[in-house]
Parts: C-alpha cells; sequence; structure tokens
DNA sequence: GCGGTTAATCTAACAGTGTAAACTGATTAT
DNA sequence: ATAATCAGTTTACACTGTTAGATTAACCGC
C-alpha cells in the first residue's frame, strides 16, 4: 500500500522546495524580501498552504538554520575521519566554516540573524555550548590543550567567536566582490589561534 | 529674529525625539517590533509627519548607525588624549566597545544589521576602512608595528573582525543575562591579540 | 460505480507594515 | 487684507504574516 508512502513522499519535497525557494529569494534580493507569498508563488501553491507545513515564518526559517548547523557538523564529522591531527582539524573546520559563509552566505545569514534575516528561537547555539565534549572543536581543543572542562569550554567560546565572528563582520561589512580576498586573512587567524594553544 | 531659530530648535528636537523613541521601542521589544506608525503614536505625530525628518525608515536607521559609529570615535580620541602607549589605548578602545555592545545593545545591533535591525547601506564601514592612517586604532597598530600601510591595514582588518565579531557572537548567540560575564573572555582574547603584536 | 469520510487546498479577511498624494489650517510676508 | 508658505493631517495603496471558513479532490468500504 504505497499510497501514504508517495503522500509522504510528496510531502517531503514540497517541504524542501520551500526551504529551498526561500533560500533561493534570499540570495537574490536578500532576507528582508523573503516573504510567505513570495515563496507560494514560486512553488505554485496558496499562501495559507505553507502552514501546514511550518508553524510560522519563524519556524521556517529556524529550520534554515538548524539545517545549516548541521551541516556544518557533517562537515566536521568527514574532517575528523580524514585527520588526526586536532591542529589539522582545526585548520579544516574553519575551512568548512569559510565555505559555507562564501557559498551559501544567506544560510550563514539565518543561522547568525544577519542582515534582515531574523529567527527569534536561540536553540541552536544553546545545543553548540551544550554538546561540550561532543563537539568536534572542542574535542580538538581539549586534546591540544587539556585542561580543565570550563577552561576548554572557554577557548572553545573564544573560538567560535573568532571564527564565526569574523566571517560575520566579512559578509556583513564587505562588497560581495570584496569578500572573497579576505580568505587569506581569516586563515592566518585561525592559524595564529591555533598556535597560540600550544 | 528668534523665531526661526526656535523653529529651528523644535525641528531638531523632534528628530532626536524619532530617533531616541526608535532606540527605546527597539530595546524593550527588538528592532522588528520598530514601525513608524509606533514611533509616531510615542511622540504623538501622525506617522507622514516622521518622513518631514527622514527620507525613509532605512535612512532612520543610518543615522543610528552613524551616530553609533561616531559615538565611539569620540571615545576613542577621549582615550588617545588620556593614554599614551598604543598597547594601552587598544585595550581601552575594546573597552569602549565592549560598553557600547552591552550597555547600548540596539545601537550596536544596528551598526551591524543584527537580530532584525536592517539598514541596507554599507557607507559607515567603508568610511571606517578608507579612514585607514587617521583611523586610531589603525595609527596604534602602526606605532606597535610599523609596517607598510597594507600590511598595517591587514593588522587592522583581524582586529576589526576580532573585537566587532566577537561581540557580534555574544550579543548574538547569549542569553541577555549571560552577556555580562563574557567580558573577562572578550578582554583576555583582546589582550592576546595585543601581546602577539609585538 | 457510488456515498461518505477525510485530507488537501483555496478564497476572504484581519491587523499590521512603509510610504505617497492630497488636503487642512495656521502662520508669515507682501 | 491677501497671497504664499509651512506644519500637520487624513486617506489611500500595495504590501506583510496569519487565521477561519468554504471548497474541492482523493480516498475508502460497499
Amino acid at each position: 500500500m504505497g499510497i501514504i508512502e508517495r503522500r509522504e513522499r510528496l510531502r517531503r519535497q514540497v517541504r524542501t522546495d520551500i526551504l529551498k525557494t526561500a533560500r533561493d529569494i534570499a540570495r537574490e534580493e536578500g532576507w528582508q524580501a523573503v516573504s510567505i507569498r513570495k515563496i507560494a508563488e514560486v512553488i505554485e501553491y496558496s499562501p495559507p498552504m505553507l502552514y501546514e507545513y511550518f508553524d510560522s515564518k519563524d519556524k521556517l526559517l529556524e529550520t534554515i538554520r538548524d539545517e545549516g548547523f548541521s551541516h556544518l557538523h557533517e562537515e566536521f564529522a568527514k574532517t575528523k575521519t580524514l585527520y588526526r591531527s586536532p591542529e589539522k582539524q582545526l585548520i579544516e573546520f574553519a575551512q568548512s566554516q569559510w565555505r559555507l559563509a562564501t557559498e551559501q552566505p544567506e544560510v550563514f545569514q539565518v543561522m547568525f540573524n544577519l542582515d534582515g534575516a531574523f529567527c527569534s528561537s536561540k536553540q541552536a547555539y544553546q545545543l553548540e555550548f551544550n554538546m561540550l565534549n561532543n563537539h568536534p572543536v572542542w574535542e580538538a581543543l581539549a586534546t591540544i590543550r587539556p585542561r580543565s572542562a570550563d577552561t576548554v569550554s572557554k577557548t572553545f567560546y573564544e573560538w567560535w567567536c573568532l571564527t564565526y565572528g569574523f566571517l560575520t563582520m566579512t559578509l556583513v561589512a564587505q562588497t560581495r566582490a570584496n569578500v572573497a580576498q579576505m580568505e587569506p586573512i581569516f586563515m592566518e587567524s585561525v592559524r595564529r589561534f591555533v598556535r597560540g594553544l600550544v
């Protein structure tokens, strides 16, 4: 009886279409231009239809944010299988973050409420900070510099603010064309941070 | 003939009232809750009246942003008169930034398009980056580490992203109650940066 | 194939948004 | 006194997120 399966598959398809359309509009016109009606028009449904898939626009954005963090953690996991050295891992983590910020700026904007994107929930951050000894960055830092959990957490927060902060400032303050040339400066900052751990 | 003077004074008063009201609403309900109509209601004028003082909501926000940067530069100037050592100056600059971010988060949000605040113009940033040898931070960095202008500018950008990035991440990702306890971590990051200059 | 149930989807509407045009009333200048 | 300027208003337009109610389509047992 594949009927309800097919229905479920179709439902999921529409759901991802909504998310993709929102990102597409945001990429080309900015998050401020993203409206329920505009998304509905693109996917050829009436506006209220979207509320069958997301409780609110806020929840829709929260989903995009969560997917952003998930994607990053998948990349981190891949890196962990590829490299043993925690220093090398950190460098690769930073590079993953750079790629996300530059290749999918509209996702990065939602992740940190930038440039008109706004999602009221802070759950995603709390999750990041509560993973702690399960967070790939936390683990790498603890390996390089084995201290008390609190001390590692402090260093972890410094890493978090340094990397995401740098990317945020670059996306917000630089013009589209200038973003790319900031990469070496970003990576140099990251490398200095890693060296400074000893 | 003090009549037109009085009128001018009244006009400026209304103008600052508008700006203050916008910040007040933003502080208590977030920038997403700030609307022309709400401001108008508070200052007891009709909504279209605001357009006699600001071309658009965007321009209104731009004014708040510019005032934020101006205020910071005034603080920087004060610091320069109080301390000779460029290292000490940088520490004080960072402390001024911390104060602005924590005491007037709603202004900081507009300065960097955070949490629903959105102003399309990037002029304020371009100004920051084009001041260069006139920017107090740039000067301090050049004194500590006299190199080519380009090299100093690179270090300046690193400073910019480190400090503003850290504050941005703290404001965006932390709960109101947790912000305060991040100050020592922030200042330690700044001090490490300054030490690393040699 | 047909009636009834359920799910999918739409239309209409509410309250709110930024902003422009047209209008009113008072003050000023001639 | 009359014309011109100016502050301020009302009204209106085209949007926004979201909800309620009606409508259509799809499925089920017979």
